[in-house]
DNA sequence: TTCAAATGTCTATTGATATAGACAACCATA
DNA sequence: TATGGTTGTCTATATCAATAGACATTTGAA
């Protein structure tokens, strides 16, 4: 947490960059010798604010579950974590971070069906207008979600893939079932952007949060595109690794 | 620019939030029909705030020279990129994005030799302590920055890359000069933070900005580890294109 | 038990943020 | 030239953000 100084008067509270630096100081292992925040008076005095404002900012991470006050003692860290996502041919939500955490799971939250839009339509080269299976899921891992996608898939060759997908939890086993015994990725686009509501509900950030946002086609092994989704990850939650 | 609700008594000021999300807006492409923003008044209703926060916010994109507020007329919107990044094998920072500006320049800011940290040490592969050079550098497309990096190589095979990259303007020059005929990326790792003091010197950025940050390591074709940067992006400039 | 160090709570004050309303200045066009 | 639509400017008010200081409460160790 090296002496950068924080930015007045820029639409964002000194509290929360504040808060946003001592995350990032948490996540980075800064404080894992002692398992504590430093005092609020040494916070106080190394930001260069009031003590009450390092106390909203500490309020905030307190809120998010990662530090804990105790009077008298100090302020303890709770949790800590930056996942690493593998992005490569094979990327697969679960398997990529299974040796990281106990438990991947991946729920359903919504199915639907629609017509391609022109992008759509585009990206996974069908005609526009073509009917698609449009899946909302939310991945978690150790029960904490860590990010919400939006899949479209072919409905001629897919149509069923909700109830399959509910009862496997898997897009991998589902694609099996309906005749894809594998798939590649075979394009990733990331961005990055503040959290929307959407975001902060399914995800449970706090408003002002990064999200990651990535694009990815994936195709069956004939070249022919099989699935198109669009995830949101929390930023302060996830790695992206690419592997060439 | 759907109708996501803004948030309030967050930290981060309306004013921001919705700055943000007009900047995404025009980035996407949403007002190129027009050219133009829609009118304050409206963009009042949408957002449901006083037509005074949609002119701070406005008047921040100005201040960013992204719009151009003409009494009488309307906002003009002066400037929109967002330029993709190619990551693969073959990342080099002028090459991937050759034909979406006219102009790419890499920008040396500071050289020094250090000792190898632990960190570094496993990363390029040698014993902590080794003598390392490094190089402090801003990539600009069209006169804008667009990155900055700071790489490190081991010395004793380049110790006067300094001089020779302030002469070419190019790694692939200076590693050409210097014994290396081609070098590839072995992986690239990817994250994303608040932009700090120094990204919002260098990148010209707003505070509550976001940056990209990726962390790569090149090998030379014996898969010998020649170089290993640390490079943050302003994430509303680029987009990471991941080509498997 | 005593004390130092840490968090918790309270009051008061200042400046930034946001709302509300009114009107001026300017532009394009009918 | 008149008018509707747009940005520019001003005043006033309420709330949030940040500072300042004082003191209470709890903990762990001397």
């Amino acid at each position: 947490m090296a002496g950068q100084k924080i930015q007045r008067q820029t639409g964002v509270a000194l509290w929360r960059q504040i808060a946003d630096r001592i995350r990032t100081s948490i996540n980075h292992g800064d404080f894992d010798e002692t398992g504590m925040v430093p005092p609020e008076t040494m916070l106080a005095l190394q930001f260069g604010v009031n003590r009450h404002t390092i106390r909203s900012a500490l309020g905030a991470l307190a809120q998010e579950g990662i530090v804990r006050a105790v009077q008298g003692r100090g302020t303890l860290i709770e949790r800590k974590e930056r996942l690493s996502f593998p992005i490569s041919k094979r990327t697969r939500f679960s398997q990529g971070i299974g040796d990281q955490v106990r438990e991947t799971r991946s729920v359903l939250l919504a199915a639907s069906e629609e017509a391609a839009s022109v992008e759509l339509a585009r990206q996974l080269k069908i005609n526009t207008g073509t009917r698609l299976v449009r899946l909302e899921t939310l991945g978690q891992a150790d029960h904490r979600p860590v990010s919400r996608a939006t899949s479209w898939f072919p409905a001629d060759r897919f149509g069923g893939i909700a109830d399959v997908y509910r009862a496997t939890g898997s897009i991998t086993k589902a694609f099996k079932e309906l005749g894809v015994p594998d798939y590649v990725r075979v394009v990733t686009e990331i961005t990055a952007t503040h959290a929307d509501e959407g975001d902060l509900a399914d995800l449970q950030l706090s408003p002002g949060a990064i999200v990651l946002i990535t694009q990815a086609l994936n195709t069956d092994l004939d070249n022919v595109p099989v699935q198109y989704s669009i995830s949101r990850f929390a930023a302060d939650r996830v790695r992206f690794t690419v592997e060439n």
